[in-house]
DNA sequence: AACATGGCAACTGTCAACAGTCTTGCTTCC
DNA sequence: GGAAGCAAGACTGTTGACAGTTGCCATGTT
């Protein structure tokens, strides 16, 4: 997870796949490539300077992320979103994260995750007087930590592998509108919830976020 | 979807790719690889007779179903199950299913639906006499039908990559007591809840179902 | 005998090249 | 003038080989 606060000897061997990964992870989700972009495997290997072995790999693992579809014969191109597929990612979304906190508010150390989660309202806060990229980190990490305290690995999983998707939609909604979903004051409405431990309760609260949410994208 | 019903010129022409990706899927979801054991690209690429690379995309993508897992050094093995990550796993499903089964509810046209529905439970029925190979693969039908048919492709996208790790849950704990859980009569109660067209109703047979079900395979 | 060390084998990461297929644009023939 | 055929180009599918790293075993040393 904190791969990042390794003070002694910060060795960052990461491999040429998952750097790719990233980095077109990146450029699709803020829309440097374009929707509909058709993704052509000698071009991408020139350009990122990898062979293309290596980044066809990388292209599976984001073709499984749903951030880029095949077409006819192997054509790889970027993926295309309209309202009604985000309203079904937020639909999904929804669902997940409202397990996450039903499962949170079955659990006997509640206090350590209300920290943990004041925690990352927090930063939150403070990215919300940077920029836009900023707060949409802090956010995305919000909704991942709520997956992920509840110690439910494929829960986890699952959204993870939906992130992408999320990204997407914001990018595609305009950043601007997104931004208005970011509110620390809704987030904290979700943390209160669980912390009730009242598991109806805090699902609501989830649908309730993520429906004002899609509809705010979809505009 | 259905690409297996093809009538006319029923050219299979599928990639190495998906030809490895689909025999170690079955392999490992059959317990014919057991769980733990290191998946040598070397000897694989060997025994498949197929090249490093190719095996390497499939590889990539079984990891992202979460059917291998990868140890330090990017050694990849079969992953192994234990009894709180098969009940995660239901968690999640349910939580997916239960979404499904809300959708088709919200439906106008529930008529063409429920034909379906009703057609996968025949389908079960059928294979309720067959081996035990067959009772499983109806059983997932049916609730992948249900996922699809609610037209949301993300959902349906999310239950598929689920889709190995509930098979590998049903061989962790054993046939004899999975096919505990494919009893037709349980799955039309589920059918008969999304007529009635209460979600709150469909939604909890499904949670329902899947508790039981999960119980039955932890046993 | 316990420990350090050097070399060997195994395995993954990465690459460049070959082969097959679909597209495309031009040519030629009716 | 239009359609069939042909050839060149563009990509993807697939492969075998090379390089780097890690773990292990044998060997020598104190």
């Amino acid at each position: 997870m904190a791969t990042e606060s390794m003070s002694l000897l910060g060795l960052e061997k990461t491999s040429l796949r998952q750097q790719a990964l990233a980095a077109l992870r990146r450029a699709i989700t803020t829309g440097e490539i374009a929707p509909g972009t058709h993704l052509v495997e000698t071009e991408l290997s020139e350009t990122l300077q990898i062979s293309r072995g290596t980044l066809r790999e990388a292209m599976r693992q984001l073709q499984q992320e749903g951030l880029i579809s095949a077409g006819p014969r192997g054509r790889l191109s970027v993926r295309h979103l309209d309202a009604k597929e985000i309203c079904d990612i937020f639909s999904v979304r929804a669902a997940l994260e409202s397990l996450a906190a039903r499962e949170l508010c079955a659990l006997e150390d509640r206090a350590q995750v209300i920290k943990e989660l004041r925690r990352a309202l927090e930063e939150m806060e403070r990215a919300s007087k940077d920029g836009l990229e900023e707060r949409i980190e802090a956010d995305l990490n919000f909704h991942r930590t709520l997956c992920g305290l509840t110690g439910n690995e494929t829960l986890l999983h699952s959204w993870g592998s939906l992130e992408g998707n999320i990204r997407m939609s914001i990018m595609f909604a305009g950043f601007e509108r997104a931004a208005q979903n970011m509110s620390v004051k809704r987030h904290g409405e979700i943390v209160d919830a669980i912390e009730t431990g009242d598991a109806a309760k805090a699902s609501e609260a989830i649908t309730e976020h993520m429906d004002g949410a899609a509809k705010v994208l979809v505009g």
